[in-house]
DNA sequence: GCTATTACTGACCCATCGGTCATCAAGGTC
DNA sequence: GACCTTGATGACCGATGGGTCAGTAATAGC
């Protein structure tokens, strides 16, 4: 036999490109189990890592968990603070734009899967619960109650309560993130985010009744 | 001492009680705990029962959880066909009713919690998630969704993708739900359902634009 | 009352999994 | 190339909690 080839080592000391990976994985791992059927062990397998690794970086399952429901929402807060930017337009004109964000976000992220363990989780960890209220949910809501009120200002949105209509606004958004999330899955008829988004804003907009025969 | 006071049993035999008992514990537990993290002992202790009674009925925790989701859902069953049944108004006077209808159902009854259960397990528990898909979610979107097809046909409703139109009725009201059951223990603002089924029924049915403006 | 039946319990077993620790080896430093 | 720091590991511990079972006491039948 030649030289012993020089094997590749076994693991690498990779201090800073850890905790991300252990993160991503650990979000996987929670998404689809929820927080307490999810085992380290697995996380562990699936960031490429011993268990006992995982406590280098965090120090409890706990720990983890907040690490990467704050991971998840720190980007979509950015984008909150950005559709907020955009108010000062015609309600039909921002609101097909606002839904097809959130569809678009929906689709390009793990929004829908964080969003099922904050649910199931919540009574267990109302911490988590509050910080997603308040970071994500709350923001949300109060971007679409503004620009509501804004429209009623200009006497171009229907008078009633700005926040019940954000609720018009947002939740068949929602109820579709979740639809897919969970019972799309299961044998669940598939759901186009994108053209909810376009028919919703319609639909909420101008009615769904034929304007022919609408009478408020 | 006087003859020895007859007392109170330590428990008692009742054979047809239990089971019934039981469930409705495990549903407050489940509901609150998410299915991993409800311990047996306290669905035990709250039905009054030692745990090893609970095997007497229910031979595994898994089963014993699809009993408590099968009994939830099955009086919701017969709503929905009783929704299906008045489908013949015009449709800004049934949306309203239907509306109101999930409204008060959601408020007389544990379906938020178990929703909340659901979502949280539904990977570990795809069948569970299938039940509820097939017997409650996906009925009550055919009854909207056979609602607005009936009002497109008598060119009474815009046209479009009649389940899409679905989600724009029933979202704001499932994202209502989860809210209370979510948020609401966190600190989140309370949320009046019957005044968002109201609020609502009027936004999607004539449109939140005024319409004085309106130009579909 | 006496007995047979059985609903129910308390104490136990043991698998799983969060968390720890002695030890190892990657790789920077001189 | 020798040494040391430290990222990483595998083998282990202990608690938790699902599930079991021999025994106990409520009650139905006579």
């Amino acid at each position: 036999m030649p030289d012993a080839v020089p094997a590749a080592p076994r693991w690498r000391r990779r201090k800073t490109a850890r905790p991300a990976e252990i993160a991503a994985a650990a979000l996987e791992v929670f998404a689809e189990r929820g927080f307490a059927a999810a085992r380290l062990e697995d996380v562990a397998a699936r960031a490429g890592v011993s268990k006992a690794a995982l406590y280098l970086y965090f120090a409890t399952k706990t720990d983890l968990f907040r690490a990467v429901v704050a991971q998840a929402v720190s980007p979509r807060l950015d984008q909150a603070r950005l559709l907020a930017a955009v108010e000062d337009q015609p309600l039909d004109r921002i609101v097909p734009t606002l839904l097809s964000l959130i569809a678009a976000v929906a689709q390009g992220s793990h929004i829908g899967g964080v969003a099922k363990m904050v649910i199931g989780e919540s009574r267990n960890f109302p911490d988590l619960a509050q910080i997603w209220h308040d970071q994500v949910v709350s923001q949300a809501l109060g971007v679409l109650t503004a620009v509501v009120e804004r429209a009623q200002a200009r006497g171009e949105a229907r008078s009633g309560d700005a926040r019940l209509y954000a609720f018009s606004l947002v939740g068949p958004m929602v109820t579709g993130i979740l639809w897919r999330e969970v019972f799309v899955p299961v044998g669940g008829a598939p759901l186009d985010l994108a053209d909810l988004a376009q028919q919703h804003a319609r639909a909420v907009l101008h009615g769904l009744v034929t304007p022919s025969r609408a009478a408020a």
